[in-house]
DNA sequence: AATGTATGCAACCGCCTCCAG
DNA sequence: GCTGGAGGCGGTTGCATACAT
């Protein structure tokens, strides 16, 4: 039995949208608010749409303080890092991104970003991952043809390995706590031993817990953002991430993995449980993926460091429930 | 100038989750 | 506890434009 369809499809318009339309759906929402029910509120409204179609236009286009036009690096690092985290949970990293939407997010990353990915993954990392990725090099070692992602700021503490014993430090990005214009640097909770933390996932009580959301500096789609809220307890020393970056400079080449040093999360994510295997093979990073591109390149930097976690302290709700991400 | 190809973005589709009844 | 409607989300498509030949 299918489910009813949202609207009767036969008598609603598709395609762009006019900027009348524009107009009857902005007046209608500044004077009466969307009224909790979107499938309402185009017959209110006057206009011959789907309610979904509406709230998705008045969410990426028509609602205030969206920001279109470039990405900053700012926002290119923390679109990057969270993808290394999280995964294209969109929505999340648009709430990390005031006046971006998921939608916005989503088309840079796959028009641009990703490709920035691809670029700066030389053919000669399409292969077999190696058993063993170096310590973070200096920029000056970094022969990447590319500079993925605007890398105009480390993300790396110079001296860091991703074995994750050496540095006691956030593996924060430093420039990313400095410099971003989010309000929520405690999401990228100091996480060095997540480098080499890959283990089978057991609950892990006595820690603390850190859930993404609930800031005002929501953007995601649905602008709620109530999908997340923050532990307290985690307040994160931006100093001392600071400090312990080391300074790498702005301008200066970071090879791939430092920018994706976050990404045990996501090598976690592949292990969690059970239900983990679903999100490998959803394409994301897809075993049996033949375009051997960035994503397998992350993917594959990932299991790179599988094999010397120690750890684990990032639980991610795989099940996408809440969009919670939780760390531990 | 005409045609083909690549790119970027807005919008749609369909699945999933939530929640009220 | 079950069901169905609505909202939310990520993936995908289609079109307009830019660029290359």
């Amino acid at each position: 039995m299918g489910r009813a369809p949202c609207c009767d499809k036969a008598n609603v318009k598709k395609g762009p949208w006019s900027p009348e339309e524009d107009s009857k759906l902005k007046d209608y929402i500044d004077k009466h608010g969307t009224g909790g029910n979107w499938i309402a509120l185009p017959q209110k409204a006057g206009l011959k749409r789907c309610g979904k179609s509406c709230r998705l236009r008045w969410l990426n286009y028509l609602r205030p303080n969206i920001k279109h036009g470039e990405f900053s690096d700012d926002e290119d690092r923390i679109i990057c890092s969270l993808f290394a985290s999280i995964g294209s949970r969109w929505s999340i990293i648009a709430a990390q991104l005031p006046g971006r939407t998921d939608n916005d997010i989503k088309n840079y990353w796959n028009t641009k970003l990703k490709k920035k990915l691809m670029g700066v993954v030389p053919s000669s990392h399409r292969k077999p991952p190696q058993p063993h990725f170096p310590s973070f090099q200096t920029p000056s070692s970094a022969s990447l043809p590319y500079r993925s992602c605007n890398y105009n700021t480390t993300y790396y503490t110079p001296n860091r390995s991703f074995t994750g014993l050496d540095q006691p430090t956030s593996s924060v990005p430093s420039s990313f706590l400095n410099n971003s214009t989010t309000t929520t640097t405690t999401l990228f909770q100091p996480q060095e031993s997540l480098l080499g933390s890959m283990q089978p996932y057991h609950p892990v009580k006595d820690h603390l817990l850190i859930m993404f959301g609930g800031e005002p500096s929501c953007s995601s789609s649905d602008g709620s953002c109530n999908q997340i809220s923050y532990v307290k307890e985690m307040e994160y020393d931006q100093h001392g991430a600071n400090n312990a970056s080391g300074g790498v400079g702005r301008n200066e080449q970071v090879p791939l993995e430092s920018y994706f040093f976050n990404n045990a999360e996501e090598n976690q994510k592949l292990i969690l449980n059970g239900s983990s295997t679903a999100a490998v093979s959803n394409g994301l990073w897809g075993e049996t993926s033949i375009d051997y591109g960035v994503d397998q390149d992350i993917k594959q930097f990932v299991n790179n460091h599988s094999s010397s976690s120690s750890s684990s302290n990032f639980l991610f709700d795989e099940n996408k429930t809440q969009g919670k991400v939780m760390y531990f």
